[in-house]
RNA sequence: GCGGACGUGGCGAAAUGGUAGACGCAAGGGACUUAAAAUCCCUCGGGGAGAAAUCCCUGUGCCGGUUCGAGUCCGGCCGUCCGCACCA
């Protein structure tokens, strides 16, 4: 009755249309169900889909099925991050318009994302370089403004004096600009920035209710934001020493217990103190201007020598107004951290001894390690930063670190004299401000305006969208938007007068912060969101994506939306309720003779297991396969996604990469995975088919009472159904996939067994609670594999004659009475060791458990006639036996 | 340097502190076939006993600890991977 193959080619594009048409996947936002909402992150329109948007897109596709199953209104929409870069380099080597380019991607992608079958609702679809999405965008930018939440600030950033650009960190490599390859300079600029430091404490804080985030992602944002605690202390300075007359130096500290060990105090090469000292000091303007002109790069500061430049000025210690220490400009210290200024231990900081070894300064040892006479305690080349005890520190000695740093603070923060104390407690945080000014033109304009007489204006409201002009050239460096010949002529709109636009564009992540947001309903055009909706929707339930984006993407997104929560645009504080982060594919590598990298379609492999080896096809030529790595266009150790579901279906590629390896680890591609997954879905077929025909003719009610045969069957049916809804709860999908097969082996078997005793193949028709029962077993199997192969499943779902589609067919309920077992068999242990089993009724008492592990042999041998010390039952689990 | 994760058969892996290796891949053996493909059946951590059913010993990187019981918890090593990094 069904064909001996399944046609993926043909049935998947038939399915994909009749889902389409019936529009099946479309969200209502007034659907009274439980709300659930599956998300994974909206990819770059590149052009092409990879293989590791097949894993991404087919983890949230489960999640989205199954929960709709669950009678959830599920949102899973779809959208595309089409901002950025390589549309411009698309535009300067290719000659096409980035719209162009993105849009022409942008369809192509859509193509292939359809052909997965993915049940996306893309009526809610949304481009970022849409003038209908930046249009908020830029309203926000301005609410965030008028909060305060975006400045304008000078900034130090990487210029690429080549392509005129500002650069991100990952773009300047070895110091030189990743496409001009010239050599970076670091400018002071004025940039609009969020100030996402106003969050910092609260971001730290949160992460603890985050309770369905990767640990490790939490972790990464803590240190990432990275508070310390620690003492602001002004040094008074011997005005003497200083160029105009500066009377005090602020540092930070977190380690004001070593105050005694001080040697020397150290500025920022860019510290207010050193430019002025500079500007009387040719010697030290040009030490400075060479520590500007070092590289970034990492390899060069993991190198880099500790350089200092005396000033000659000199800080008196706060505690011995007679101490007075040389003041040094140093290549080491960051002017964005805590003041620009330090004070070196040497002693008990490896970076300062280093120093001191350099410029002979010496140290004096400060905390003396338990255990270790202090007389003999000396520090040469390795800085001392344990625990201990204070030496050498007058007032200090004999206490504890904690104890002298708690001293230290109680000492300085007091009014002295009715002046201004001299430390003040701080708390420090690594996190910067989010600088969001890119010299670019394929990004959403920043919507202020640029008045002689006025400032800066914001664009009246009535007058968003600032849409981009569409007649830019690329043929020179810089920004297209700074070139066009009117675009950037405006009037100012508060004087009228003469004003030009900011033709800086935002940094692409900003369009990526609120994206999860819009799709709630992306047709509101007189504001953001709608905040009835928006606050249903939110927060995603389910956030699914690349460990790639732990910090950047996640930490924006989390600043944005309190921000948005702050100018009345959502209600939330955290937009990710839950987040999976997958792994990444991986394939093998092959190597030519010549040490060029083969394609894994350019080659054939022959032999098997130890003893594999492969030529290449055109050519016949010996290829060396190398190790397994991320799929790269630079090892070509790709596969293209369109070539599989073209060979094989979307559903084989689905299942596979759902099937090998844990999600959040990494998958390796094979031909041999994706074949056995091909042949297994074929099995699925054949068992399907086999099920329908014997369950053909079932009753329609269910029987009273079922033969042991059928009580087997539908036990072994509803074990995978329990197994497999616990485990897509946990995003389990590879133990899911393992339940499946389990249960399609069982099947196998039931069905085998019946062909050779009962002779049902020969005509022998079996008895209807039995058909009954397949017919409900095949149904739980199709349902729960539907997630993962969905067009297999309609497929089936049709062949067993029901009308609906099972993408809308409800998930089936466990008969948890099915899986109670009446006798169970328990292991019995000795001392540990597993000696034997008994097999006891279900409800049997625990003296009935303990007599029948005692009359074990392997038990009566180990006691040798005495009696047990202990005999540990663990109900329904172990019995263990303690001589 | 700081922080973190991981280490289980030939391979990918399973395992609420309770029978380690489910499930898949590869391999070996067999059935079917003129043959191949496809399909089906059996074996499959290591070692040993037995004609066989089966049984015994051993085994989750190494060393220790907690526990009746540890792949799982704790401490210390070794190895691999990841994140951050002149952050005072």
């Amino acid at each position: 009755m069904t064909p001996d193959r399944y046609n993926a080619r043909e049935a998947e594009a038939r399915w994909q249309k009749i889902w389409d048409e019936r529009g099946i996947f479309a969200t209502q936002n007034d659907d009274p169900r439980p709300k659930y909402y599956v998300l994974e992150m909206f990819p770059y329109p590149s052009g092409r889909i990879h293989m590791g948007h097949v894993r991404n897109y087919t983890m949230g596709d489960v999640v989205a099925r199954v929960k709709r199953a669950m009678g959830m209104n599920v949102l899973h929409p779809m959208g595309w991050d089409a901002f950025g870069m390589p549309a411009e380099n698309a535009a300067m080597e290719r000659k096409v318009h980035p719209k162009a380019w993105t849009y022409d991607n942008i369809a192509a992608m859509k193509k292939q994302l359809k052909s997965m079958g993915l049940s996306l609702d893309w009526s809610r679809e949304i481009a970022t370089c849409d003038p209908r999405y930046y249009k908020h965008q830029q309203k926000m930018f301005l609410d965030f403004l008028g909060a305060k939440l975006v400045e304008r600030e000078k900034r130090k950033v990487n210029w690429d004096p080549v392509d005129q650009t500002v650069l991100a960190n990952e773009q300047v490599i070895d110091g030189r600009g990743w496409r001009s390859g010239a050599l970076v300079e670091q400018r002071e600029m004025s940039q609009w920035v969020f100030k996402i430091t106003k969050f910092s404490q609260d971001l730290l804080t949160a992460l603890d209710t985050l309770d369905r985030w990767p640990e490790k992602v939490r972790l990464m944002q803590k240190n990432w934001i990275g508070r310390s605690e620690g003492l602001l202390v002004r040094f008074a300075l011997d005005k003497a020493t200083t160029p105009t007359g500066e009377n005090e130096l602020e540092i930070f500290t977190t380690r004001p217990d070593t105050l005694f060990g001080a040697k020397f105090m150290a500025l920022a090469p860019d510290h207010p103190l050193a430019t002025a000292a500079a500007k009387k000091n040719p010697a030290l303007a040009a030490f400075i201007e060479e520590c500007k002109h070092r590289g970034t790069a990492q390899a060069e500061i993991d190198t880099a020598e500790k350089l200092g430049f005396d000033t000659g000025i000199k800080a008196i210690h706060p505690f011995d107004k007679d101490w007075k220490l040389p003041v040094y400009v140093a290549n080491f210290i960051l002017m964005d951290y805590g003041t620009g200024a330090i004070f070196g231990c040497p002693a008990h900081d490896q970076r300062d001894l280093d120093f001191v070894n350099k410029y002979g300064l010496g140290n004096v040892p400060v905390v003396c390690p338990l255990g270790q006479d202090p007389k003999t305690f000396v520090i040469t080349d390795t800085a001392y930063d344990g625990d201990g005890r204070m030496i050498n520190s007058r007032f200090l000695d004999g206490m504890t670190i904690v104890e002298a740093k708690e001293e230290v603070a109680k000492r300085l923060e007091q009014d002295t004299a009715g002046n201004r104390p001299v430390a003040q407690r701080q708390v420090n945080y690594r996190l910067r401000d989010w600088g969001i000014s890119r010299q670019r033109y394929w990004g959403c304009p920043i919507p202020v305006i640029h008045c002689e007489k006025c400032g800066v204006v914001p664009v009246p409201e009535k007058d968003l969208p600032v849409t981009l002009p569409e007649d830019v050239t690329f043929d020179r460096p810089g920004n297209p938007l700074d070139h066009h010949p009117t675009w950037k002529n405006v009037s100012c709109p508060q004087c009228g007068g003469k004003a030009r636009r900011e033709t800086d564009t935002m940094d692409t992540f900003v369009d990526s912060s609120w994206y999860f947001e819009r799709f709630t309903d992306p047709w509101i055009t007189t504001a953001p969101t709608d905040m009835t909706v928006v606050n249903r929707w939110m927060p995603v339930d389910q956030y699914i994506g690349g460990i790639e984006h732990a910090i950047l993407h996640l930490l924006y997104s989390r600043f944005f939306t309190r921000a948005m929560k702050q100018t009345g645009h959502v209600d939330l504080d955290e937009p990710f309720a839950g987040l999976f982060t997958q792994g990444m594919v991986v394939h093998e590598t092959y190597k030519r003779q010549n040490g060029e990298w083969a394609a894994p379609a350019e080659i054939k492999i022959e032999g098997d297991g130890n003893s594999r080896h492969a030529t290449l096809l055109a050519t016949g030529e010996p290829i060396e396969i190398g190790a397994i790595e991320k799929m790269s266009k630079s090892k070509r150790n790709t596969v293209d996604p369109d070539d599989i579901i073209g060979s094989y279906g979307a559903d084989i590629a689905r299942w596979f990469m759902l099937s090998d390896s844990p999600p959040e680890r990494d998958v390796e591609w094979t031909e041999r995975g994706v074949q056995g997954a091909w042949r297994f879905s074929q099995r699925l077929w054949r068992l399907v088919g086999e099920g329908a025909e014997i369950s053909q003719s079932a009753p329609e009610t269910r029987p009273a009472a079922f033969s042991p045969e059928a009580a087997k069957l539908r036990k072994a049916a509803h074990k995978a159904l329990a197994n497999v809804t616990a485990d897509i709860e946990k995003l389990h999908f590879n133990v899911c996939v393992a339940h499946i097969y389990e249960f399609a082996n069982a099947l196998n078997t039931i069905i085998g067994d019946m062909g050779s005793e009962n002779g049902a193949k020969e005509g022998a028709a079996p008895t209807p609670d039995f058909r009954w029962a397949m017919r409900e077993a095949v149904n739980i199997l199709v349902q729960l594999f539907h997630p993962m192969m969905p067009h297999l499943a309609e497929e089936c779902w049709a062949a067993l004659g029901h009308q609906g589609l099972v993408a809308q067919a409800a998930w089936p309920q466990v008969e948890t009475a099915l899986l109670v077992e009446t006798t169970m068999t328990l292991p019995v242990q000795v001392n540990g060791k597993r000696r034997g089993e008994v097999t006891v009724a279900r409800d049997a008492g625990n003296q009935d458990i303990e007599a029948a592990a005692l009359a074990l042999d392997a038990v009566q041998t180990a006691l040798a006639g005495k009696p047990p010390k202990k005999v540990i039952i663990v109900p329904g689990r172990i019995v263990n036996v303690v001589v």
